[in-house]
DNA sequence: AGCACGCCGACT
DNA sequence: GTCGGCGTGCTC
């Protein structure tokens, strides 16, 4: 009897749903093929980087068709078994390719096949000949004097970084210097570990804070999804540090995801302060090296910590104690293209598959979440009381129906700036639209002028003197007439912070006022430069987007405007609602956070809307009980479970007829408790030159809807109608945009 | 996705 | 005569 063949089964980079499997590579023992190394194999007529992620002893392939793997990458796995069984349920859980979903869960070196090490930094130093060497022989070559002088001090040399840091570029120079001989470099792995601050403060905890702590540190050895709810300024964050400060002293670690624009140099530096442990952060700024060496230092155990957004759930840490998502109803936590994944969701799996406890903080949960809180999935522990003296702002609605508005701003509105700027105080005026207008519009014929590429209108941005489309990032310079009638009138329409920015310094010359949108951040950096302002006092008033609702703490504010609470009254999608409450809430909890009270003001053409009344009379939760009712009526989540098949191409009829194929082939499985809808054009059927359509697929329950779903997308890749659009699948979609 | 093969139109 | 357009097929 021959001995059985050992097949390996590979996670291999391509959109295909499926693994693919190999022999063993020549002259490799046994105990090295450990699922999580990486190894090259030939695929199709190029060779690739793989993932093994199992190993059998047969394969459906035959014998003739199955390949040799050339070598191994890896001598240990540079994926943990924990982080490997993650990867194995995403897969399966989204129906994503699971080459994609591996591959998209480790850093750029490592999806090349770069060795699992961390980076080599070279320093420049002087030698001897350059030591001894005198200076002014390099009298016409200020630069590589400079450079000498620079180094003299550093006998353990500068990497290029520093020198850049001290210099700006040199490389010409330093070349020369090289050429010389007065120069060399040294290689080393460093491990470039941020030391902790050495001060350490800390806060009394309130009776709320301490029962949230103990609550979750007695469930420290099983898996146990918390819902810490508690008002912007209770202090989650304080709660969070003191869970992480007793997990790591048993040695494990601790991950922390923050939503995208909450991930602050200032958040980082109070963790830092606070514990006395190494922390590595994780952001969508880094290089690949620097993603490459917190990675590892996670790996290692050398991070007690990990801080970062969404992406940062696939860090390999072999010794989890905790999952803290902060702001877990944030929408950034869902990625919105290829790998369509939710942070959120994926930490719970995490925590379950690891037996450790998870914790969700919002002052404004997700409705699933108090939907599971409601069925006893999580438990829930609330901060009702606000840390220190702050109080509870007052809300009040301002109707503006027939009021005139000047740039927006109703004469009340603009009474109550002028009495906060009066006492001495700051004011901040919300408008979750950034530009001049949101159209341009000719006076004569009505003509708006529309995206060439998308089915929506142009935006006006004054400053710049053009025209953006905010759906695919077109950008033309002003027309100076109207297309359609050759009319030169063409006028602005509608409100954007530009033009509330514009208004505002008319109202109030002496006062500096601070604009914070996409528009006026773009630069690395200047968000912050423009948030100290306003701690300073530089900036008295504010007008910005969403961007300025995250927690920032701005004590002298004490006025939150919000110009326009009607667009999310009666938004397209289903989570509109939602978002609007949550968005309002955010941005009110940035008023009367020091020892003064606060004051709400809310603009709209509907002081009725049973959404808006809800919340200024009860709060959050009541508005959440309301859009839970109408949810549960549609069988919407978290009553129902939705996935949603999308499809674009540039020819406008191939998405609904791949859409109809994949109904048919559905209806003729015949599904059971899913309820299919569409296909339908997507609400914006164009966009950046494509055409767009969906159907969604809603399920009684997540096992019907997996279900339908393992049966039915292995089939969508065998339609001859898929060759001809870009599909992907999202189950449960953020929006059905 | 990436890559190669294959079959028709307008060019040096 | 070829260069190259993109439809089609395949990847263990």
């Amino acid at each position: 009897m021959a001995t059985p063949p050992t097949i390996l089964r590979l996670a291999i980079p391509s959109p295909l749903r499926r693994y693919f499997d190999y022999l063993p590579p020549a002259g490799v023992p046994r105990q090295q093929l450990q699922p999580g190394i990486r190894l090259q194999v030939p695929f199709g007529r190029r060779t690739v980087v793989g993932i093994l992620t199992s190993i059998g002893s047969q394969s459906p392939i035959t014998a003739d068709k199955l390949r040799r793997a050339q070598y191994c990458l890896d001598k240990t796995p540079i994926i943990p078994p924990s982080l490997l069984q993650l990867l194995t349920w995403a897969t399966e859980y989204y129906h994503h390719p699971p080459g994609e979903v591996f591959f998209s869960a480790l850093p750029q070196h490592l999806r090349q096949g770069k060795p699992a090490a961390p980076p080599v930094y070279r320093r420049w130093l002087l030698s001897p000949k350059g030591r001894a060497a005198e200076l002014a022989t390099l009298n016409r070559a200020p630069r590589q004097q400079q450079l000498v002088e620079l180094l003299r001090p550093h006998p353990e040399g500068l990497t290029s970084s520093q020198i850049k840091e001290q210099l700006g570029a040199c490389q010409s120079s330093l070349r020369s210097l090289i050429a010389k001989g007065w120069v060399h470099s040294q290689e080393e792995f460093i491990h470039r570990d941020k030391e902790p601050l050495k001060e350490q403060f800390q806060h009394q905890l309130n009776d709320d804070q301490k029962t949230a702590v103990t609550t979750i540190l007695t469930a420290q050895q099983q898996f146990q999804p918390f819902l810490l709810e508690g008002v912007t300024g209770s202090g989650k964050t304080e709660v969070y540090l003191r869970v992480i400060e007793e997990i790591i002293t048993h040695n494990r670690q601790a991950l922390v995801l923050i939503p995208e624009i909450g991930l602050t140099p200032q958040i980082v530096e109070r963790f830092r302060r606070q514990l006395q442990a190494p922390i590595a952060v994780l952001h969508s700024a880094l290089t690949d090296r620097e993603r490459l060496a917190a990675w590892l230092a996670a790996y290692e155990g050398r991070a007690a910590v990990v801080i970062g957004t969404r992406s940062a759930i696939w860090t390999p840490l072999q010794h989890l104690g905790i999952v803290i998502i902060d702001e877990e109803h944030d929408p950034s936590f869902k990625q919105q293209e290829g790998f369509r994944y939710h942070a959120r969701d994926l930490a719970i799996m995490r925590a379950y598959q690891a037996k450790i406890p998870v914790v969700l903080g919002s002052a404004t949960p997700s409705l699933e979440s108090l939907d599971n809180v409601k069925r006893r999935r999580y438990s829930l522990l609330r901060l009702s009381q606000r840390a220190g003296p702050a109080q509870t702002p007052r809300i009040q609605l301002i109707d503006v129906r027939s009021r005139s508005l000047e740039a927006g701003i109703s004469p009340a509105m603009l009474a109550a700036v002028k009495h906060h700027l009066g006492q001495g105080n700051q004011a901040l005026l919300f408008l979750n639209r950034r530009g001049f207008a949101p159209t341009l519009i000719c006076h004569e014929c009505g003509f708006v002028v529309p995206c060439r590429r998308c089915d929506a209108y142009m935006t006006v941005h004054q400053r710049t003197d053009r025209l953006l489309c905010h759906h695919c990032g077109a950008e033309y310079p002003l027309p100076t007439g109207c297309p359609q009638c050759r009319n030169p009138l063409l006028r602005p329409r509608g409100l954007g912070t530009e033009q509330v920015e514009a208004g505002l310094k008319t109202f109030f010359p002496e006062v500096e006022i601070a604009r914070i949108d996409r528009d006026t951040t773009r630069r690395v950096g200047t968000l912050n430069e423009m948030l100290e302002g306003v701690h300073s006092g530089k900036y008295r008033l504010l007008i910005g987007t969403q961007m300025l609702a995250k927690g920032h703490h701005y004590p002298n504010i004490t006025l939150v405007g919000i110009l326009d609470a009607d667009q999310g009254l009666f938004g397209s999608d289903f989570r509109a609602g939602e978002h609007m409450a949550q968005l309002i809430l955010q941005v009110m909890g940035r008023a009367g956070r020091g020892n003064k009270p606060g004051e709400v003001l809310i603009q709209t053409h509907h002081p009725g809307h049973p959404l808006l009344a809800a919340l200024v009379d009860h709060g959050y939760r009541h508005v959440a009980e309301i859009l839970l009712a109408e949810r549960r009526q549609i069988g919407f989540p978290p009553q129902g479970y939705l996935a949603l098949l999308r499809a674009r191409a540039v020819s406008p009829a191939a998405p609904m007829i791949f859409l109809e194929m994949a109904r048919d082939l559905a209806a003729e499985s015949n599904f059971q408790g899913v309820t299919l809808l569409g296909p339908v054009p997507a609400p914006m059927e164009r966009r950046a030159g494509r055409y767009r359509a969906q159907l969604l697929l809603q399920g009684s329950s997540r096992t019907h809807l997996q279900r339908s779903l393992a049966a039915w997308v292995p089939k969508l890749e065998h339609l001859k109608a898929a060759r001809k659009v870009q599909w992907s699948l999202d189950v449960d979609p953020v929006d059905l945009m």
